[in-house]
DNA sequence: TTGAAAGCGCTAACAA
DNA sequence: TTGTTAGCGCTTTCAA
């Protein structure tokens, strides 16, 4: 004894001290402390010990000779954007629950999200969760060559042996597009984002159907493309839609929560009642909609489930269990609020 | 040669292997890879000979004797709230830019805190930001117990060793009652969250300071406080506040965007206009502020910037810059939009 | 059931 | 300038 492994020195106790405390090898002490063959007295003792000391296991030791680390990282294209934001937050909660620490990267351009997937080195992540904006082919070469198991939150070629956790961005619009015919609407323009995203293709995909599927014709110039999914990028899109069209729309869907609420300023500006002479329709439901002023109706496409079902399908696949890596799909629900409803004109 | 440790077999490339390509000892490759004295040609060679290899340093085995593992944890109430949201995607930024990781944990409750900051384990972050809500000894304790270098962002009781970067909130609410007694506000309303925070006090602190340098009274019936910085929390508060006040206020301040955004429903649904009938400020200077109609003015208390200046001063400290822990407050900033300026009535 | 020893990938003495 | 050796904390053969 008194080999200098004295604990509380130099830093935290080690499962050294333990066994040496406890009167044990240091095999003996990390049989003890795991599942392992150890005699239950035995066992009892180190546990003690080891709780006495105030011992950790060191992460980093473990996953160095293979274990896991117990860290998961996310990539998201921008952790500010509200809809990230409570992705992240509901896998954070998932990865929690399960004594997992969750990284978190930001980037949106495919060579960016294919450098952050690679800037984890060996054994420094357990898993991962990626949520691609675009998802082009350099974004899927870096998937494969990751070698941890991975989610991806969005559409995914199928070829993809990773897990899947998808919107249902069409039949979203679909709802939406259904509940403004049936409040009367006749000519609904779409307020789009970027169409060589997932999101903005698929999400144009949905305003067709559903047109024809209620009858409708679809007019160009009732669909207009912001150049990105925010605010800002959607006032000019709205303006042009109102000049293209001649505003001879009376319903509105936006592709997202942030550009209906550009489409209710520029309205709002024009001196178009919402929804008195246009009724508006945005996606994602984020705490804003219930906020707006009228408050805004949305289609939850449920941001905060497939972060939760991305999470949790990744710490299946991570037990072990055979088919936990699946492609799972988020049913969307329309949240029926203000912006939507023709009663009492103000 | 040919030990079994060839290159790609299972895993990817160690610096074994690099050195036995290069034909140096895997002494001299970690030294030409690093800094360390290695001839200009040796380094040369082997830094060609990982390139090829694609050699990633593995950073877990760096950690482990001793090093830097490259990972900094931030400890957020809410990582939904698009405030913290901000913050943790500026730390992130940040970080990026150092080749550096973040951690993301949420905790709101001081145990809960300072159990977020036990659980991170021995060597598994160079460095710790905690945003607490609630600066109690609780958490005061888990942060000293913590052995890397901390900085937290919110005040925090000045006998603290760590670094801090705050918000001036007392400033931040003057700005927003000075600006409302030059719109002509005579009675001014204060919607609070919960007290016992630190914004919550400070905020507080603000409004009273700042009516007495108006030299308008404090009527304790123009106060309330929400049970929480939410929405949801704020709309009964401000319920409250109207009957309370008899509806004799002509203007509002309210601790966050969150909460004005309740006052602006309350005030519509109660058919108080705003501005015209009542003036309304809030603080964060949230994206919602700019999208709200009418736009809300708010005060930006530079949650970004405050996780920026965060991120830089750990990362200086890392770096062993010797003052590179202080304490840093950012300058509040007042964003005037049209929930506060009296024009025209629409 | 337990202990001794090897080794994960890397860096840092210490020698040569 | 380079190689040899030891060791970070842990798990896991292999013997006893």
């Amino acid at each position: 004894m008194a080999l200098g492994a004295e604990q509380g020195m130099a830093g935290l106790p080690t499962i050294t001290a333990v066994a040496q405390v406890a009167g044990v090898s240091v095999a003996t002490a990390s049989r003890a402390l795991h599942g392992g063959g150890a005699s239950a007295a035995t066992a009892e003792r180190v546990r003690l010990v080891a709780e006495q000391l105030g011992y950790r296991p060191n992460a980093v030791a473990r996953a160095l000779q293979g274990g896991t680390i117990g860290q998961i990282a996310m990539i998201v294209p921008d952790a500010a954007n509200p809809v990230y934001a409570r992705m992240t937050s509901a896998v954070q909660h998932e990865l929690a629950a399960d004594d997992r620490h969750l990284l978190v990267a930001q980037a949106q351009d495919p060579a960016d999200v294919a450098a952050a997937i690679g800037r984890f080195g060996p054994s420094t992540i357990d898993g991962l969760i990626v949520v691609p904006l675009r998802p082009e082919p350099q974004v899927l070469e870096a998937l494969d060559a990751a070698r941890v198991p991975t989610v991806v939150i969005g559409s995914l070629p199928l070829t993809a042996v990773h897990g899947a956790v998808g919107a249902d961005s069409r039949a979203g619009v679909q709802l939406a597009i259904d509940h403004l015919v049936a409040q009367g609407a006749q000519r609904i323009a779409f307020v789009n984002g970027p169409v060589d995203t997932t999101p903005g293709r698929m999400r144009l995909e949905g305003y067709r159907l559903a047109l024809d599927a209620a009858g409708l014709d679809f007019d160009p110039a009732l669909v207009v493309a912001a150049d990105d999914f925010t605010h800002a990028a959607a006032l000019p899109a709205i303006d042009a839609l109102l000049e293209r069209s001649a505003r001879s729309f009376d319903a509105i869907v936006a592709a997202n929560d942030l550009i209906a609420f550009a489409a209710l300023r520029v309205l709002s500006d024009a001196g178009i009642a919402v929804p008195g002479d246009c009724l508006v329709v945005g996606m994602d439901d984020t705490e804003l909609a219930q906020m707006a002023i009228p408050s805004l109706t949305s289609v939850d496409l449920g941001a905060e489930a497939r972060g939760t079902l991305a999470a949790q399908q990744l710490l299946a696949s991570l037990r072990g269990e055979a088919d936990a890596i699946s492609h799972a799909t988020v049913v969307p629900r329309l949240v029926v609020r203000e912006s939507s409803t023709r009663r009492d004109r103000p």
